[in-house]
DNA sequence: ATGGCTTATTGTATAAGA
């Protein structure tokens, strides 16, 4: 017998409306504990909420038509749900936060970059600042904090399956890989390092070239834990199985699994 | 060859993703 162990995971999905049946049967394979979604790209009206329930989840949802929206379900209660980045004025959803089991769950769809000589590059540095800035108070209210999501960051370059031709690149340059070390310096951990030191240990994989076949792919789905939730850890692992089902989403889903809480 | 594939859009080509 087996203790009882909190499994929390981020997936982005990549439009919710084509790859609910994938994530219906993967919680029904696995039964997580809390489930951080982005790219659900629908509204809230759309959102699929009564399919979820009859699986044994709750959710809660910031959603907008065609772009980002994050999501976070759980079988447990789903208390103080906070949407956006206080005081960051932005039109996109990308944040949605909640208490679960007393744990302050973060999900977070980071602004991919495009490219670093364009516009959306410089809103991505600016949004991981105003991001920053939040948590740094968010984590003195809530010292049991986990930070799941889409960082579009891949933080070294044994997170990346070709750092020579990638160097510089939008999800790799150095001011983006300096974002994502601030986060850490708040007193946060990168859990899935906790366990693994190899490279090429990859989330996302390009639909293009067979990217996937030849695992040319980058690790940028993470995360992250509070000193609190830390010590907590027991194994963080990235399951590569719905990447190899029919009609993929182009990310693969990351487990932690914690210590009964 | 700066492409390839996938998703959404009051679509039939374009924008965006990473």
């Amino acid at each position: 017998m087996t203790s009882p162990t909190f499994k929390l995971v981020t997936w982005n999905v990549n439009s919710l409306n084509v790859r609910l049946p994938h994530l219906l049967d993967w919680l029904n394979a696995n039964k997580p504990d809390v489930v951080c979604l982005q790219e659900t790209k629908q509204e809230d009206a759309k959102f699929p909420y009564a399919a979820l329930k009859e699986a044994g989840y709750n959710a809660a949802h910031n959603g907008q038509k065609t772009y980002n929206g994050v999501a976070i379900l759980s079988p447990h209660a789903i208390e103080n749900v906070q949407l956006d980045i206080p005081d960051f004025a932005d039109e996109q959803k990308r944040i949605i936060s909640a208490d679960i089991n007393g744990v302050r769950v973060v999900c977070a769809y980071v602004v991919n970059g495009q490219a670093v000589d364009s516009d959306k590059y410089q809103y991505k540095l600016r949004w991981l600042d105003a991001l920053h800035r939040w948590l740094a108070d968010e984590l003195i209210k809530h010292p049991k904090l986990a930070l799941l999501g889409d960082y579009n960051i891949a933080p070294e370059d044994r997170d990346c399956h070709d750092p020579a031709t990638w160097q510089g690149q939008v999800l790799v340059s150095e001011p983006e890989r300096a974002a994502f070390r601030k986060l850490l310096t708040l007193g946060l951990h990168d859990s899935f390092r906790l366990f693994n030191q190899d490279a090429g240990q990859f989330t996302w994989w390009d639909y293009r070239m067979a990217a996937f076949r030849r695992n040319m792919g980058l690790r940028i789905d993470h995360i992250l834990v509070s000193d609190a939730l830390k010590e907590k850890c027991l194994d963080c692992t990235i399951d590569v199985a719905p990447r190899k089902l029919e009609r993929p989403s182009d990310h693969t889903p990351v487990v932690l699994e914690l210590a009964s809480i």
